[in-house]
DNA sequence: ATAAATATGACATATTAATGACATAATATG
DNA sequence: CATATTATGTCATTAATATGTCATATTTAT
């Protein structure tokens, strides 16, 4: 369940550099040495976040950037760009054009790490590790666990990420689309009864104190989760 | 049996505020002020760490560290660099070339022992550690002993190790990459099924009192330890 | 009452983990 | 040094669990 994030970046050292201390935190990082080849591997799989060198040979990061916007599939991947110092002044024109956030070179790795957990917080909170609670129940992403009044609750994988997306996202009603591109990834290709089914189970595993009747069908829109519906 | 921290730094009066401060963390340093002798003492004794300065009279840091990295004796020994305000633009040179951490001076004493502890965590965490207990298992690393309800068990160095990963943190799930990472060091290649066998083997150990239930395995993700799976 | 949407049980398939066997490597022992 | 012992990593097989789909039942809105 880690978060996959895209370095594009032509300087190897630095690219290196990146993914070795994202991948120490925890992020899945995928690599990208040119636009080009960061732009297919965007259309393979999205991202959840994306760090962007400005300077790039070929396709430069800020009409990278502007791409990605233009397409709703990826217009919402938090981007940040990496600036080297002179091309500072350059900073609004980046702002302008989408960008979520910058650093400019030479930048600590804690803080690249710092900015793109404050940006997953924002758009994909269930992409962050902390643990979370609603009434008795509470979910723990690092433990993978879920426990219920205390009792610990087995759930299969599936079922664990739709509840925490949930959880992490009190009374939003989420549509099968939705879930289906947060949980399967969006380009997979599942039927809409195989929500329901997954629906199901999860609540099943919730059902041992009433707690399946925090998950609502909201007809022709989907679902969401709601503490006041256990009572 | 305190760790050995070699350290390589020509001027003298910052190596000795660095051995001081090891010395008072219960570490064991041992001084050199040339890579040349650092060599010789490597050659003599490995050490389990080295804090190595970039700028050296002689050979320098960087090829210093490039001679350990092509030692199959030394490869492994993680290496701190400390480099320069002005040199800082090298970091990622001197991660290249198989530094595992850098710092640069001016640096806090406690900023070095925290990261030498983060690195001997990883690359040799049974070098840290007190006993350390759950329920009424032990684990002793200074002794390498492992007894359940006071019975002695025999245990094999790997198993102790991963053992030892999961006990120093209760709960956790750990990814087959992270247990890779942590027990055998960062750049082995082994296959994911081989850890399957290695926890195998430490269920096998701790069978004798129902203590092997308390490895959770976490369908997708990984294996934990858990006292609350013991009942 | 009817049509549309959702819930559910059953099932085949796919994915992932556990296990036993084995060859090789490292270490200890005589 | 040769030999015995122990440890390690890989593979093939088996077992366990999860997944997606379908057919059918149930619910809901009008």
């Amino acid at each position: 369940m880690a978060a996959n994030i895209l370095i594009v970046e032509d300087e190897d050292a630095i690219l290196e550099l990146i993914a070795l201390n994202l991948h120490q935190s925890g992020f899945n990082p995928l690599r990208a040495i040119s636009a080009e080849i960061a732009d297919s591997l965007v259309k393979n799989a999205l991202p959840d976040l994306i760090v962007l060198d400005w300077m790039l040979p070929g396709m430069d990061g800020i009409t990278f950037a502007k791409r990605l916007r233009a397409n709703s599939d990826t217009k919402n991947i938090p981007i940040i760009m990496l600036t080297a110092k002179s091309e500072e002044d350059n900073k609004i024109l980046g702002l302008n054009s989408g960008i979520d956030d910058y650093l400019t070179k030479p930048f600590s790795p804690k803080e690249l790490i710092a900015r793109i957990n404050a940006l997953l917080r924002r758009s994909a909170p269930e992409l962050t590790d902390e643990p979370v609670n609603i009434l008795n129940l509470s979910l723990d992403p690092l433990q993978h666990q879920l426990t219920i009044n205390g009792k610990l609750i087995k759930i299969g994988p599936t079922e664990f990420k739709i509840l925490h997306l949930f959880i992490k996202n009190l009374n939003k009603v989420f549509s099968r689309n939705q879930i289906m591109d947060k949980v399967w990834g969006n380009k997979s290709e599942i039927d809409d009864r195989t929500i329901d089914v997954h629906i199901k189970r999860l609540r099943a595993c919730l059902a041992t104190n009433g707690y399946d009747k925090i998950i609502r069908t909201i007809r022709g829109e989907g679902y969401s989760v709601s503490e006041k519906h256990l009572s």
